[in-house]
RNA sequence: GCGCCCUUAGCUCAGCUGGAUAGAGCGUCUGGCUACGGACCAGAAGGCCGGGGGUUCGAAUCCCUCAGGGCGUGCCA
């Protein structure tokens, strides 16, 4: 809840604009000049703890040097209450200011106060938010991209949840249309192998190749027998694709709950042609005028849709005009809906029957073209898809082996499943490094992902977790005792690491909130990998152990503020903080 | 062709609403524990931020353009 940097930079504005008025008042600067000004942490401590770009925004309104502005609001600067000691001017005009001990007082007390919870806002309470993903589909073993779907997705939820939203978990089931009957040809295929020989049988074209098809066929074989082998197409059909989903499901949700996912729910598509909620939806869109009939399909007005939501977005009618639009099928001339249409209704079921108030999908790149088209059909059934509709595209893992490309297709059987990949490495490493950027590709090499030693990053922060743990452990055995944050005497901890590692703890809040923003939780890997730096240089630089009382004190102080925020992130990741190593 | 994403150190990647001398990890080289965990720390080397224009006090960041790579552009899902 206490976001001492937002406070502090708040702050600095505020304490920039009094000093303006007074200025201005006093005729020292051109009056109402509206200024937008932006408050920065610099990078090299040299310049300050925080500074402000007041001077230079403010230069050619007031037709004035920016040092000279600088000045006169220095001049007019009044600290005495604030957060800061000192201020001065620096470069072409910044105006840098220097922390004073109660920001640091304020910071461990908060941490102190907030524990579990020191990170976590209200800024986006109220708001119910699912976030769909992974949603592979149930005809084989999930790979690689799910792997880093499903962290994402995870990891988003609940970083949105410690923003304060009240967030839905949900896993998409395909178990309808076309794949599924290319599974139960598979199926059908290899079973009827099993009776008649390899020869005898054809296995399709299109059909799943891996061997994980094979096996079902046989499992399948093993509990029915012959009993399959004469009775209608469809029912065979029907039988070895019930038993398909029925074994692959269970296995998804192990392998999952294995990565440390948990759902609140798995929708099935099934569910929505059953109900009869695809046809209501699609009729939906027929009476809004967006549909009409060519060549015996129905067909969706997409090009129409995308128009006004394009339009929407900002997006001229000349830029519109040279996007290759389409319209889409929504129910085929066979009579049977497209895989577009169930999804329609399926996020239509996500507002309007469930109520959500935004739908974030994480959905890999290769799908990409089906974003807008989405969002405006939402747009058609008056859902606002536009606003409430968010898609995080995640870029694709490219999974090397050797320095060889391995392919990741289901059909080769050559992929490496998400099973497999937990087989291999650790729970912990797998969740750390598929926490990447979205936007960016990714690159898993294999041999290297099985390594388990401080090449990889999770170690490090599990490692300064672990050494906090035993240091806390070992001076509260000697009977010393982590202070009350008021009692801490702030001037003993003026060391440049020891101040470094107390910023590194105030910056948690701003990268909960950015990961958020940025529907990106990889902000905080990268955080707890320099707030586990921080703390090993403050480890390297600083003893505790023998000190002089009030210094040892403050010092185990820090440590354990440091433990909580460390413990606070992993656990947001859903990586363990192990107490030893 | 059109659309989306990517291009920063040898490798993997950061870089918040444009800010000061572009950062980290790994790898390479050199150092550091009779003291709280050396899975650590300190230092060095390594860069026309893909190329070229533009916007301005100031650009890795914004705009235009070119090049390279990935993905998409189904009565598939």
């Amino acid at each position: 809840m206490t976001n001492l940097i937002q406070q502090a930079k708040d702050q600095v504005l505020a304490l920039t604009g009094a000093a303006y008025a007074a200025a201005a008042a006093a005729g020292a600067l051109p009056a109402d000049v509206e200024v937008r000004a932006g408050v920065e942490i610099p990078k090299d401590t040299a310049n300050g703890d925080y500074t402000t770009t007041f001077a230079l925004a403010a230069a050619k309104a007031m037709k004035k040097n920016p040092r000279e502005i600088a000045q006169t609001l220095l001049d007019n600067l009044d600290l005495s209450g604030s957060y800061f000691a000192s201020a001065e001017i620096a470069g072409p005009g910044f105006l840098n200011f220097r922390l004073a001990p109660a920001w640091y007082a304020a910071l461990l007390a908060a941490v102190e106060q907030e524990g579990d919870a020191y990170g976590t806002s209200d800024a986006l309470a109220g708001q119910k938010i699912m976030v769909e993903f992974v949603s592979a589909n149930p005809t084989g073993p999930m790979h690689m991209g799910n792997a880093r779907g499903g962290v994402l997705g995870d990891t988003l939820a609940s970083v949105l949840a410690a923003n304060g939203a009240q967030v839905w978990r949900e896993f998409y089931v395909n178990d309808a249309g076309n794949q599924i009957e290319k599974f139960a040809s598979s199926l059908e295929a290899r079973y009827l192998q099993l009776i008649l020989g390899e020869e005898a049988v054809p296995f399709p074209e299109d059909g799943y190749h891996g061997d994980d098809i094979k096996e079902l066929a046989q499992a399948f074989y093993a509990q029915h027998g012959e009993s399959y082998k004469d009775v209608s197409r469809e029912e065979r059909h029907a039988a070895l694709a019930r038993f398909g989903l029925d074994t692959n499901i269970p296995k998804m949700k192990e392998d999952l709950r294995r990565y440390k996912i948990e759902y609140d729910q798995w929708f099935f598509e099934s569910s929505l042609h059953e109900s009869g909620y695809v046809a209501e939806t699609v009729e939906k869109l027929t009476a809004q005028g967006c549909t009409y009939e060519k060549d015996g399909a129905l067909w969706l007005a997409t090009s129409r849709l995308l128009r006004d939501h394009y339009r929407q977005l900002g997006k001229s009618d000349k830029e519109i005009d040279k996007l290759d639009l389409k319209d889409d099928v929504l129910r085929r001339a066979n009579g049977f809906y497209t895989y577009f249409a169930a999804d329609i209704a399926y996020h239509r079921n996500k507002f309007e029957k469930r109520g959500f108030d935004r739908v974030i999908n994480v959905w890999g790149a290769d799908h990409h073209g089906h974003v807008a088209r989405l969002k405006a059909a939402m747009d058609a059934l008056g859902l606002d898809g536009t606003h409430r509709l968010h898609i995080v595209l995640m870029q694709l893992v490219k999974l090397m082996r050797d320095g060889e490309v391995v392919r990741m297709s289901k059909r080769t059987g050559k992929a490496i499943s998400l099973h497999d990949l937990l087989d291999e490495i650790p729970v912990d490493a797998a969740r750390w490094f598929f926490n990447g950027k979205p936007d960016s590709p990714m690159e898993f090499d294999l041999g290297l992902a099985v390594r388990e030693d401080s090449e990889n990053p999770v170690y490090y922060v599990q490692y300064a977790h672990a050494r906090l743990c035993n240091l806390l452990k070992t001076l509260e055995a000697e009977g010393a005792r982590v202070p009350a944050a008021e009692e801490v005497d702030l001037s003993l901890l003026s060391g440049p690491t020891e101040q470094a590692l107390m910023k590194a703890l105030a910056a948690y809040c701003e990268e909960v909130r950015l990961a958020a923003r940025d529907c990106d939780p990889s902000h905080i890997n990268r955080y707890l990998s320099d707030l586990a730096g921080a703390f090993h240089r403050f480890y390297t630089a600083c003893r505790i152990k023998g000190e002089e009382p009030s210094l040892l004190s403050a010092r185990l102080k820090l440590a354990a503020a440091t433990r909580t925020v460390l413990k606070n992130g992993m656990s947001l990741l859903g990586v363990a903080a192990p107490e030893k190593m």
